[in-house]
DNA sequence: GTGGTCTAGACCACC
DNA sequence: GTGGTCTAGACCACG
């Protein structure tokens, strides 16, 4: 699992956030479960090719998000239950950010309703 | 029209592209006809609360690109014949971006299709 | 107001937690107002004497709490309207975590309801 | 007795100080008499679902105090002739430590004393 | 000048 | 071994 995590580093997205967004669609889709225990920074700085301290600032972000949990002197746990109502707003939340974003340059450019719909579709046909 | 343009508070995208975008935008579209004169940087600089280099950076992308054409002394001018069709595919491209955009941060938190379209027509439905 | 801020290198405290928590004191009691410049990530380590890194770190813990804007370029703003609903419940929740845990502490050596009480008023009688 | 030793799921502080602290309290409250065998190092470490090493710890720090003494190949015990007064005193302290904290963090978040009180009696009712 | 990212390495406490 | 903290310095994009 956390094997297939790679940097591409022909984005301009910096290292810590490739990093962190794989590893956390790989938590809340699942593939990685609760309790689970990841790899320690060093190994999965090894495994990157990149600064422990990269890999630090990947936990410590998704620790905050509350998806990880550390234990000194042990190792770094999933800690991700899928059902939790506050990661449940929090993703609301920005997601209706991200939408409201895509509406406002919408309007700007004169788009009706109905034309957004049908972007948003086919937006979302398209899968990634 | 050139006030139309606005800064979104915190998008990531640096101020200057956003400026530009949205300045090219309006010029293409051909709401800022060949020939008018644009506000002066300071002027535009007061407007948008930004810095002068800032402007200054955007208008001299534009000059770069053949869409604006400065007179010493005398200002910047638009020097642009638009294309409705292009203008509209422009202005499509960018909406589309932006759906995506939305669309992969909602697959991110793994919101369903169907979710995404009810949120959709929420913030429709807010308006602004 | 920020040159108020302190290291006193003999507690177990680490340097940033301690700037932290004595910026944000400033911000939320009202001191440090909302829009307000905060001193640059090189002035505040120079004035600390601690490295530009903890100081960035701080920065960035009050950015994910809302309390700091960044603008690239620019500098770090103050960032915290009193009255957010979000901000009052994220302390809430807080709270009742650290008020959950010293009643833990009461039960465990047979305190009883009226004890505590007594305790919480005495303390916070005291003041700091 | 030991059994009622848990490791509360991350207050910061090191597993061993926690279980140190309340394998302390249960001696010199007397609830561990003298001359009691304790769990052996593995025993202790099984039920706390803990290191070895880290039970291996809690016990050399008591016995370097003087309350644990240990028998070569057959298991450590306890050695102190408890205080009733001194235990109590010990409790409280304890206590006053737990509230003090708790008060803190509410003092941080700009809560009144009032609101503190609420919080805390909302904790107690809830029970557990 | 500003903040944003990243590195290489250090030392610590803990398990 | 683990994570937690801190440093000194680098380069970048931005204003």
């Amino acid at each position: 699992m956390v094997e297939d995590i790679q940097i591409t580093s022909y984005s301009n997205e910096p290292i810590y956030i490739q990093v962190r967004e794989q590893l956390r669609h790989l938590i809340m889709s699942g593939r990685l479960v609760h309790g689970l225990q990841l790899p320690s920074l060093r190994e999965l700085a090894d495994q990157l090719c990149c600064s422990l301290i990269t890999v630090r600032r990947v936990y410590l972000d998704l620790e905050h998000e509350g998806l990880l949990t550390p234990k000194k002197g042990v190792g770094t746990f999933v800690c991700y239950e899928p059902n939790a109502e506050e990661a449940r707003q929090r993703s609301e939340k920005m997601l209706y950010n991200a939408f409201r974003e895509a509406a406002q340059v919408g309007r700007r450019y004169q788009f009706s309703v109905e034309e957004m719909k049908v972007i948003l579709e086919t937006v979302l046909a398209d899968g990634v």
